[in-house]
RNA sequence: GAUCCGGUAGCUCAGCCGGUAGAGCACCUGACUUUUAAUCAGGUGGCCGAGAGUUCGAAUCUCUCCCGGAUCACCA
């Protein structure tokens, strides 16, 4: 795509051959305007600019005020401008700052001349100062007796009605999308207050938020591919980190009870509507607890922050009501996959799992193993049917090397992930911390590795050394922040809640 | 990586059974001292994503490529 927003090369013609009628980019009119200032003595770009109030501060300021009223009240505030409305000798100015936007009265009652206000181009950043009144139509406005350009922009925005649709311009340039498209901010300021939210509940249940390294020798904790770089005086390959998990599970043995970590992590993988290459991962782990003490947790925090943004515990996501009340659903996985299959996976043969699978056009189920066969059934047939939050509890060994074999079903781990509007929302298990046994996970995860998939995780013997220490019974959690921003702002895309989604640069 | 949809003025969009590139907003000129998607009159502005082909003639038809979106696949 050409990206349109970019300056075009300026274009000065003279059709009809009068010379009045010289047209000129947008772009060169406010050069011109810039070199005007500079030539006047007056600096464009100014350094600061002494404001008294914010915009919604000024508006609550009149907030009683009827229709045709003057206040008393003088106020200094900054903004963009958003709109210019001329009439004659006075004029009209929306401005905006990151509290709010408030209309501005100029006229040559108050600024005796109208030229230099006039000479300010929509887009401009401006500090004006004077009294609150309101217009007979009820607005509240500033009476302009002074003002000063404190920015000159040097392009035009985009409609002011319909704002910028174009997706791709509103990703790549986010800061156009910022100001033309209020709705935005708000998504951004949601998610800044939900992180903010998850922080202060952990801090309330007596987590300590830590951090760990980003640049990893052995990449674990998640099945994915990971980003390659390298460290040039070292001369040593780095991975940047798919999980957080292995680092963190290090300091439950060191001594740490109850910790967590908001990171981003990086996975080598496609991008949709749900993945984007580098996200924001909650972790957390707590020391003598276990996957159904994580599953309360998870609950308690999540209906927390649904209640604190909508005022109740529904939402409505994408079209769909979704439910947050106390208890979420659960389900086994056994009892999902023989609801929506029709197969008991204790006794079910793997022939007829591959017949499944096939049947949903699955070609290579044959060479899958048990517990992948169990997985990819799960995947096909039940995933897509969970729109209420729901626990999809227990899960096949073979799936979850980090997960500690079930207490009273040897096939199992103790593992759930909550699943809401199709999505996987949260993952936890009670954590395995016997050494031998996780070695001989591990390894096994190494021969299929070995032997050609390449999501297996590797060994880490640093992290069996560690769990030879003794780690505590421990249960831990994942939730990916992204999606659960999503879910709390409607909204249908990854791409929407993140200010820079990945995209492909544009060679040229 | 596969399939489908899209890319036309600064922005939002028409035009697509081939025949001189359009509207609204923005911008410029003029009028207007409580407007608010202000209004009224006039005007400027285009490598129609890029390249090749078919044709007397291509925004329009064909092919290749680039970028985005949706649905898959992989994954959270």
């Amino acid at each position: 795509m050409y990206l349109s927003l970019q300056p075009k090369p300026d274009i000065i013609r003279n059709m009809n051959h009068n010379t009045e009628s010289v047209a000129v980019s947008e772009h060169e009119n406010r050069l011109q305007k810039r070199a005007l200032y500079e030539s006047e003595g007056t600096n464009p770009f100014a350094y600061a600019y002494n404001r008294t109030h914010t915009i919604a501060d000024a508006l609550a300021l009149a907030a009683g005020c009827g229709p045709g009223e003057k206040t008393t009240h003088q106020v200094a505030v900054c903004g963009r401008i958003k709109a210019k409305r001329g009439h004659g000798k006075a004029m009209f100015v929306n401005i905006t700052d990151q509290t709010g936007t408030i209309q501005l009265y100029a006229s040559v009652n108050d600024l005796g001349d109208l030229t230099h206000f006039e000479r300010l181009d929509v887009g401009d950043i401006v500090g004006v100062q004077g009294a609150l009144f309101t217009t007979r139509r009820g607005e509240i406005t500033i009476n302009i007796q002074s003002f000063a350009l404190l920015t000159k922009s040097m392009h035009s925005l985009p409609e002011k009605y319909h704002g910028l649709q174009n997706k791709e311009a509103r990703y790549r340039q986010r800061y156009v999308d910022l100001i033309a498209n209020p709705d935005v901010m708000a998504v951004f300021q949601k998610r800044s207050a939900v992180i903010q939210q998850v922080r202060a509940y952990l801090h309330d249940q007596g987590f300590m938020e830590v951090e760990t390294p980003v640049l990893h020798h052995i990449y674990g904790g998640a099945s994915a591919r990971p980003f390659t770089t390298h460290h040039n005086e070292l001369n040593q390959s780095l991975y940047l980190r798919i999980a957080l998990e292995l680092h963190l599970k290090r300091l439950i043995v060191g001594g740490f009870e109850k910790i967590f970590e908001i990171g981003r992590v990086f996975r080598n993988e496609g991008v949709s509507f749900k993945h984007n290459p580098e996200y924001t991962l909650l972790e957390l782990y707590q020391a003598y607890a276990d996957y159904t003490d994580m599953m309360a947790l998870t609950e308690s925090m999540i209906h927390g922050l649904v209640v604190a943004t909508y005022g109740s515990p529904t939402v409505t996501y994408q079209g769909q009501l979704l439910d947050f009340s106390l208890p979420f659903k659960r389900v086994s996985m056994r009892d999902a996959i023989l609801n929506e299959a029709g197969v008991d996976i204790d006794t079910v043969s793997d022939a007829d799992m591959v017949a499944l699978l096939v049947a949903k056009g699955i070609e290579d189920a044959a060479s899958m193993p048990r517990g992948e066969l169990i997985n990819e059934v799960y995947d096909t047939y039940v995933e897509h049917t969970l729109i209420q939050p729901t626990f999809v509890v227990d899960y096949p060994v073979e799936t979850s090397p980090l997960a500690k074999n079930h207490r009273d079903k040897p096939a199992y781990v103790e593992r759930f992930e909550l699943i809401v509007a199709k999505m996987e929302l949260a993952n936890a298990f009670t954590e395995l911390n016997d050494p031998v046994e996780q070695k001989a996970r591990l390894q096994a995860q190494q021969q299929s590795r070995d032997a050609g998939s390449v999501n297996a995780h590797g060994m880490d013997d640093d992290f069996i050394e560690a769990l030879s220490y003794g780690m505590p019974p421990t249960g831990g959690l994942g939730i990916g922040i992204d999606r659960l921003v999503m879910l709390l702002t409607d909204a249908a895309s990854i791409r929407d809640v993140l200010f820079f989604p990945h995209l492909k640069q544009i060679v040229t």
